[in-house]
DNA sequence: AGTCATAGTTAGATAATCTAATTATTATTG
DNA sequence: CAATAATAATTAGATTATCTAACTATGACT
């Protein structure tokens, strides 16, 4: 990111990516027999959408030194700030990763100060996580960012739009939360 | 995965995640200002569902020994039989990754003979990549989970609901190509 | 006291990316 | 036409986010 050798890179420039259309064509030719095309084809624009809307997300949050499951971590114990104690093993199951993971994540955040360890009196096996308040202090820097990324992915629907749209994502939801099993 | 020693591995179990509500929780308290906490509502349930979706047709993919990244390439290459010779070159450009990249998920696909390279006869420093035919079987026995993975992700939205869906996908696809800026 | 279970970590792997540098080869141009 | 530029692919090396298995304490149960 600093360097900048003589030879001044020999552009790869990122070029903007083809888009659906080629799949689309694709899934005329070859799902012929499949009943309804048509729910095909808005899934193949779903997963369109899903991957890029990740890539905006992550994006937007770049400037900030941060990815969206470290974000994610982060505002997890902002949550439970005050609340139990939460250790490793309750970050893991709440954000549905290994525990080896979160110790991973932990060990980057914690290098940069912004969470902090703290052995546990009662049971020493166990370990509490602590947002610190320079990571307060990142988290509400970034707030406002993420909240307006993620308005921003609506688009410019309209009021009309939004309404229909905000039972059909309800549905979405529940039939994927079914679908994968989340509990609670 | 063969591999089974003694102590039957110290379970760490896939608990399922705890979902969005937090998130929004979070929201009410810090997001108090916003004008729209509906929008940012929907974004969040928008990126919640992204990686949920992707993870589903990961899911899905997992037993045929491929990715969406691979199968993606794979079904670039097959739209292009026939068509003009494609170059590692240009299948970066068309999947909006590096060349580097590339050559990495051709070195796989190769080694397991699904794709072949040939260089040009005309300009030496390049690549002709092919699917082979072992790829093409392949391809042919994913399409039919792909698709119907697909259109599963609709859920149970009724006539009515997709006919609408159908609209609002349609922006919010536009909405985002603007955004990142596809080409062609 | 001995066995078992739990919490966290470590070790080592994989996937999908990236940037920078390197190697060929072709094109341009004074 | 010889030197310099540009282009194509690759290599080298890194990062992020995961995973599984094994290991180390520590606590609990019999």
């Amino acid at each position: 990111m600093e360097r900048k050798t003589a030879k001044e890179c020999t552009a790869d420039q990122q070029l903007p990516a083809l888009g659906i259309r080629p799949y689309l064509e694709l899934m005329d030719k070859t799902a012929a027999d499949h009943a309804d095309r048509k729910s095909i084809r808005m899934g193949l624009v779903m997963l369109w959408l899903s991957d890029n809307i990740l890539d905006v997300m992550d994006v937007d949050l770049a400037p900030f030194g941060i990815t969206e499951s470290k974000l994610d971590m982060l505002l997890l114990l902002m949550l439970h700030e005050g609340r139990e104690l939460i250790t490793p093993s309750g970050i893991a199951d709440r954000l549905g990763i290994r525990r080896a993971s979160v110790t991973a994540l932990l060990d980057w955040l914690e290098k940069r100060g912004w969470v902090s360890r703290e052995q546990s009196a009662k049971d020493r096996r166990m370990i509490h996580v602590n947002i610190t308040p320079e990571g307060r202090a990142l988290v509400d820097q970034v707030l406002p960012t993420f909240w307006s990324t993620c308005a921003s992915l609506l688009g410019d629907l309209d009021a009309e739009e939004r309404g229909v749209f905000e039972k059909i994502l309800g549905k979405l939801h529940r039939s994927i939360e079914t679908r994968i099993g989340v509990g609670r």
